[in-house]
DNA sequence: GCAATTTGACCGGT
DNA sequence: ACCGGTCAAATTGC
């Protein structure tokens, strides 16, 4: 790790990886195929991936600076670090010790961090496609902004502990760091199907209940950003539907994910809610089962360039979810107006499946 | 009325 | 003892 893997060696496992994509792509079109050999794939997709960032020695997400200047200029969603700088979760998602869930601290746990870059504004994980719950909020020392509790919304029914917090970041707040601890073991179908709920979580401190404002012009102010977020929502919804449902399809193993349109709210789970909005302040998701690390961007045309994620992964489809904003799910609070960041829905530009964020004045 | 969120209190690890 | 994480009653919204 400490060497730059020499450019054959790296094209060699490109190359190898994409082979093993394209297997998996020959076995999801075939019905015999089973779901052990695609998981196998799939791991063996991952395993490649992750050994040519050794190789390139990639230090984990990018600079807030760096991100903003993406190419695609779009959102950049990160999933980080968590994997390779910590040890305590890079332990935790080998340890496949049922007893190592007895202890929260020894629970798998990964860390996504999503910006929202100026221009573009959506982060990405508006949902990961999985139901949450939020149960607390609590300051946290030395930050600035309120730590989000969120547990899986099965966890009753299902005896899911997968559970995340979602924190702002001090430095950045453009910059949310998501980290999830568990795996889900509730079923996917159920946590798509159901809506996933987007958990707000920190929104800024005076948008959050934690801090609702206490001046009268505050309040103002948020009724106001309230009134604008409402108008978004409103076009978002009537527009935006994530999809996920073939997430799964042959066609797209490891596609990036879109958001297609779709005129059918009530009926679909995988429109964004207004929690979206306040994802946007306070992300929600990163995958279920992914670990490690990942980074993956959006591209003003709402495609993923990039994403890594971690060998464990129960499988690629719910690493996806993660990172596709398809909730439904009630989460939070309708009022809490996630205003910290000001997402410009109506800026949106979608195209048939795909939306772009070509304007540049979110957070403005 | 039900379900989700809020928030102060409590628990447990360090 | 401090602080992060969770619980659970109260509150709020649908």
């Amino acid at each position: 790790m400490d060497h730059m893997g020499d450019p054959k060696s790296i094209i060699h496992e490109l190359l190898q990886g994409l082979e093993l994509a394209r297997q998996l792509q020959v076995h999801l079109h075939m019905p015999s195929s089973s779901q052990e050999t695609r998981d196998l794939l799939i791991q063996k997709i991952i395993s490649t991936f992750e050994k040519v960032l050794e190789m390139v020695k990639w230090k984990g997400p990018v600079p807030a600076g760096e991100s903003s200047q993406h190419p695609l200029g779009a959102a950049l969603i990160r999933m980080s670090d968590s994997p390779l700088s910590s040890e305590d979760s890079d332990r935790d998602l080998k340890d496949q010790d049922p007893n190592a869930f007895k202890k929260r601290n020894t629970l798998p746990r990964w860390t996504k961090q999503i910006r929202v870059t100026p221009g573009m504004g959506v982060e990405g994980p508006l949902d990961d496609g999985y139901s949450w719950r939020k149960y607390g909020q609590k300051d946290i020392l030395g930050a600035l902004y309120p730590r989000g509790y969120y547990r899986c919304t099965h966890r009753n029914v299902q005896g899911c502990m997968a559970t995340k917090q979602v924190q702002r970041s001090d430095e950045d707040p453009t910059i949310f760091e998501i980290t999830y601890r568990g795996k889900h073991t509730c079923t996917v179908a159920n946590n798509v199907g159901s809506s996933s709920p987007i958990p707000l979580e920190n929104q800024e401190p005076s948008l959050n209940n934690t801090n609702i404002p206490q001046h009268q012009h505050q309040q103002n102010i948020l009724q106001s950003h309230e009134q604008q977020q409402n108008e978004l929502l409103l076009s978002l919804r009537k527009g935006l539907r994530v999809q996920t449902e073939n997430l799964d399809s042959p066609e797209q193993p490891l596609v990036p994910f879109r958001f297609p349109l779709s005129t059918n709210i009530k009926n679909e789970s995988h429109v964004f809610p207004s929690p979206v909005l306040e994802n946007f302040t306070s992300p929600s998701y990163v995958s279920p089962a992914a670990s490690g690390i990942g980074h993956f961007s959006v591209s003003p045309s709402g495609v993923v360039n990039s994403f890594e994620g971690n060998p464990n992964l129960a499988n690629s489809e719910s690493q996806i979810n993660d990172m596709i904003p398809a909730t439904t799910t009630t989460s939070a609070a309708p009022n809490s107006s996630t205003v910290g960041l000001e997402f410009p829905f109506d800026q949106f530009e979608f195209d048939g499946q795909n939306f772009t964020f070509d304007n540049p004045r979110f957070f403005s």
